[in-house]
DNA sequence: ATATCTGCAAAGACTTTGCATGAGA
DNA sequence: TCTCATGCAAAGTCTTTGCAGATAT
């Protein structure tokens, strides 16, 4: 995990500060496992730092996607949702099972090696053809989950 | 491209009813190529049908996708994002380059074959150890398009 | 010192819902 | 006929923004 002065010289060399309040929400993220939406956060945040406001939650989201430090996701429900980004081949990175009865997400580490080949090609062949460069991919898979699958 | 006769059996089978705004957004849908926006599908349904409403559009929407009709996105900006299903293997069938810059979208039919093969063994493997049922998958690549990549 | 950041409340954007009217089977 | 669908407007939900006061460097 990383750890404080990372984030701070992080944060300087891009002319941002290292507040309080970015300090609270990478905590939560770094401490809490993956899609955490913005409400989530500030739940979390709050419990230790009740003045830190929902509005400085979104801002700060916002800043670490933009920093790429963060990922945003959409799974289908309404909210946004967060985890910390990981290379491809990091320990932690993953992709999602989605349940669209309960809207429960399993994550899972299968078929990485698999995915990882395709991305890479499909990642070269893309960028060549279309002229277009890839910062990100988005794998998710939708269906029921053991409790849903009988409704 | 399907017909009037051929969606008219397909809703009455279900227990609902082939109306003319259903009739509109379905004409909409299949006449104009994908990645439309509830408004988009508005305001195009509206140039023929004035009188239909906007919530109409959005429950029809709703409708189609929960009838296995029409596949909803969500490619980072707010809005959802929605186009008629294909099975992999269609001839339509493809996947997107989103551009994080101006919010392009490119479709591409690239590195199906290899995508079907992981596919195929991803679901089967993941329904199996997590007895989960999956229905649907997406993969979307994230990056700058050959406008935005300067910036 | 001073440019950046924060909290609060208000505004914004997209989507959903209630209800009386209208239309399909 | 009688249930399902529609239109309109109002409400809901998540997210963003304006601004005065606070904070990091």
């Amino acid at each position: 995990m990383r750890h404080h002065g990372w984030y701070h010289g992080m944060f300087a060399e891009q002319g941002y500060r290292f507040t309080n309040p970015r300090r609270a929400v990478l905590d939560v993220l770094n401490s809490t496992q993956g899609h955490l939406s913005a409400e989530d956060v500030y739940f979390e945040v709050h419990t230790h730092y009740p003045s830190i406001g929902l509005a400085t939650v979104y801002r700060t989201l916002e800043l670490l996607e933009r920093m790429g430090l963060l990922l945003k996701f959409d799974f289908g429900d309404k909210r946004a949702r967060y985890e910390l980004s990981e290379d491809p081949g990091g320990s932690r990175h993953h992709h999602h099972l989605v349940c669209t009865g309960c809207g429960r997400i399993i994550d899972y580490t299968d078929f990485v090696a698999e995915e990882k080949e395709l991305l890479k090609k499909a990642e070269s062949g893309l960028s060549k053809k279309y002229n277009f460069v890839i910062n990100n991919h988005v794998i998710n898979f939708y269906g029921r989950c053991e409790k849903c699958k009988n409704e």
